[in-house]
DNA sequence: TGTACTTAAGTTTTT
DNA sequence: CTTAAGTACA
């Protein structure tokens, strides 16, 4: 017991030992809140308060469920297998494979991802003859998320206006073809679930008598429906634990509602919030810094971190004449910290939108640095992958439309747009799904003909699914559908065909997980009373799985390499030394958000969590000119540069040197709300040119050092590629971006390389 | 029906 | 600049 206990700080220990009552904890960046979380549910457990049945602890992202588990399973020793921990979407498909029939779903109901959803509101759209010049796609995905998400159905929806009342319209035939279909989108789950719950009394008093404690993390990042969802759960007698940070909101975009930790406070009484403000991992100057820019923000909960630690470096300010250069700057210190010894793997490149890594990736690959890209395509979203489940997901359920749009005539068959749309026809009246229609040989002559063998395939790996190992079938349907065959004879297939057999050894690793009741929903079979063959339900939770954790981002070679991300995708890290990008007005804030009520706030809380991700070592920087679109942009600097206390700052380069004539150049700065002048002047607008003399030939001298840097590779050298493994440079031909290099492979042969494409490294 | 060209548009992201 | 989506043509 003390042991799980030993060195929490008071606060920290206060929140974990908290008697039964609902509690609200504001946790600031880097003050140990997942340990407070793990520990409070260790300390209920130990303490005989409840029994590991009785905990539900609820997360955004997977990621942050396993550490969760891990964690949890590193202090008590006992089966974690009976908890719910997990995401709203996941804990909401389990609760939705056991109660299906009272949730009026399908048993073996699919789940669409975005992508998946957006297909079907453009055939939907598409069928109905809506413009899509007056309703984009988007928009109507994003209304009907919006609505769902907001706890809203169709008819609950107000529209006072003839545009909203079309887009109800169509919300609601949305919705009649996902029930007809048997799929639910990612609101869907929690909406359905809610609904579950609010209609069947007897299952909501189950849940309530079993879950009594309910622990929530990243708890400002809740929207409407899923704080409805925790209240609901929570009832009378339910007792929530939140965990959250009013100053990292920054998801209020995709439906984050700040306010529900004001509503937790009031609609549970909940009479002292504990704060944890002792910060474990930045010093003192970046702490400072971060606290001195949030208090420009009004209406926080209130809260200021401070540390144990000593001030440390002062943060370092580079302003850059462009973003070539800006980029320079960065690749030269993330060397110089590299031999001063912090492991590249231990650096942050951030900026604020992906657009900007393309100068900083180039940069870096010229000048030999690893690198590691965050955000990419992630495995079950790439395109091969998506056709081989959409046949699975054919297999377990042949209404689904979406999936059947996707494959029947991939990879081509003689299924064009017009036997399609004939189908789609036929489905519009009433004549159920694409694939009945298929089967009923609406469609004549080749293209019927064509259909038919479709149909058969399709019915083959049905009945295959009956019986064959998961595995097994994801293999037979790579056969039958002829999708090894299609992509072997591609001659850029070869990195599909790899993804494709590395899909069966997901599936058989997924199987695995299953029969020892590691997956979730392995223990919610047993709660199933008629439930197939277990063939089916292990396929039906696969296919949940594909759609709920797309699978982690592409993995890079082991090697250490510098990490560059967006600063969203930042949060919840940390390294020693982090550098910040692109600080301009227009940038970051971005010009989007200026338009919007509390934007620059939201903005404003981004900039925090890009602090607060630094340990050590924190690097802004800013340039004057930047390439967008092809067309140089020119910027000043932003607001949060200045909102940060000129004695933390340590100037690399003093801002006036390179901007001289900056204040014959005119800049709009946009107001918090109003901004209505842009902050970017257009391409042919004056641009804040450097100082012609000094300045410039200093740095004209810095870039005559760095020219052998331009061609990274000689002959003979030592490189690495993340495809073919290692090899030796044996010959050259062009320069910069037609730049190509013969590379002889320890196991792949001599191959030529397009240096702007081929990501080589240098060993 | 599939390929090649033109054209338009371009935050942030997880499930 | 890049990418995706749509249109014209073989």
């Amino acid at each position: 017991m003390q042991g799980i206990l030993d060195n929490l700080n008071p606060e920290q220990l206060k929140a974990v030992t908290l008697a039964r009552q609902c509690a609200l904890i504001l946790a600031g960046a880097g003050s140990g809140k997942t340990r407070v979380l793990t520990t409070r549910i260790a300390y209920l457990i130990q303490t005989g308060a409840v029994s590991p049945a009785g905990i539900l602890a609820v997360t955004f992202t997977n990621k942050a469920a396993r550490e969760m588990l891990t964690r949890l399973s590193a202090m008590l020793p006992i089966n974690t297998r009976g908890m719910w921990i997990g995401t709203f979407h996941g804990l909401c498909n389990r609760l939705l494979r056991i109660h299906f029939r009272d949730a009026d779903l399908p048993q073996l109901f699919q789940i669409l991802d975005s992508g998946d959803q957006q297909s079907l509101v453009k055939r939907l759209a598409k069928a109905q003859g809506i413009d899509e010049e007056k309703f984009p796609p988007r928009q109507l995905q994003a209304f009907i998320n919006n609505c769902k998400e907001a706890g809203l159905r169709a008819n609950a929806v107000e529209a006072s206006d003839e545009f909203t009342r079309r887009m109800v319209t169509f919300y609601a035939e949305y919705d009649a073809q996902c029930n007809r279909e048997g799929v639910v989108d990612f609101a869907e789950l929690l909406l359905r679930t809610f609904e579950l719950l609010s209609k069947n009394l007897d299952i909501l008093q189950h849940y309530q008598a079993r879950f009594r404690y309910i622990l929530v993390d990243e708890f400002q990042d809740t929207n409407k429906l899923q704080y409805k969802w925790i209240k609901l759960l929570a009832g009378t007698n339910g007792c929530v634990f939140a965990v959250g940070d009013d100053d990292q909101s920054i998801y209020r975009f995709r439906g984050a509602e700040v306010g529900n930790m004001n509503e937790l406070v009031r609609d549970f009484a909940i009479t002292d919030v504990v704060k944890l403000e002792q910060n474990y991992r930045s010093q003192g100057n970046i702490l400072d810094a971060a606290n001195a820019i949030i208090a420009h923000n009004k209406a926080r909960l209130g809260k200021n971190l401070w540390t144990a630690e000593g001030k440390g470096e002062p943060l370092r300010v580079y302003a850059a004449p462009n973003d070539e250069d800006e980029a320079r700057f960065i690749v030269e210190e993330v060397r110089s910290l590299n031999r001063e010894g912090i492991a590249l793997s231990d650096m942050a490149l951030l900026y604020r939108s992906n657009a900007q890594s393309r100068v900083l990736e180039h940069t870096l690959f010229r000048a030999s640095v690893p690198y590691r890209v965050y955000g990419g395509l992630r495995f079950f979203e790439r395109q091969e992958v998506k056709h081989a489940l959409a046949y699975l997901r054919l297999a377990a359920n042949p209404d689904d439309d979406t999936a059947f749009t996707r494959v029947v005539n991939f990879p081509p068959r003689g299924i064009g747009t017009r036997s399609v749309e004939q189908l789609q026809d036929a489905s519009d009246q009433g004549l159920g799904s694409l694939m009945h229609g298929a089967r009923t040989g609406i469609v004549g002559g080749r293209s019927g003909a064509a259909l038919k063998q479709f149909v058969e395939t399709i019915d083959a790996l049905r009945k295959s699914s009956e019986t064959l190992t998961l595995p097994e079938l994801v293999e037979e349907v790579l056969e039958r559908s002829r999708l090894k065959d299609h992509y072997g004879a591609e001659k850029d297939g070869q990195d599909r065909l790899e993804n494709l057999n590395e899909l069966i050894n997901a599936a058989a690793a997924f199987a695995e997980d299953f029969e020892h009741g590691l997956e979730p929903a392995g223990e919610a079979q047993e709660d199933v009373a008629n439930a197939g063959t277990p063939e089916q339900q292990i396929l039906a939770a696969f296919l949940a799985h594909a759609s709920l954790e797309a699978g982690e981002r592409e993995a890079a070679a082991g090697q250490d390499a510098l990490q560059l991300m967006t600063v969203h995708s930042a949060k919840g890290l940390e390294f020693s030394a982090v550098f910040i990008s692109g600080l301009e007005e227009g940038l970051f804030p971005h010009e989007n958000s200026m338009l919007e009520d509390g934007g620059v706030e939201e903005e404003r809380r981004l900039m925090y969590v890009a602090i607060t991700r630094a340990r050590k070592r924190l690097y802004l920087s800013y340039a004057g000119s930047r390439m967008l679109h092809g067309q140089p942009r020119y910027g000043i600097v932003s607001r949060f540069v200045e909102e940060v206390p000129a004695q933390l700052c340590k100037w690399l380069v003093l801002p006036e040197k390179q901007f001289e004539n900056r204040g014959q150049t005119t800049f709009f700065r946009g107001g918090e709300k109003r901004g209505l002048s842009p902050n970017w002047s257009a391409g042919g607008g004056r641009a804040p040119q450097a100082d012609p003399g000094r300045y410039r030939s200093a740095e004209r001298a810095t870039f005559e050092r760095q020219r052998p840097d331009e061609q990274p590779f000689s002959i003979g050298q030592n490189v690495r590629h993340a495809k073919f493994g290692d090899g030796v440079v044996i010959d050259f031909e062009g320069r910069g971006l037609d730049a190509r290099v013969q590379v002889r492979f320890a196991s792949e042969g001599t191959k030529w390389l397009a240096l702007q494409f081929a990501k080589l490294t240098a060993v």
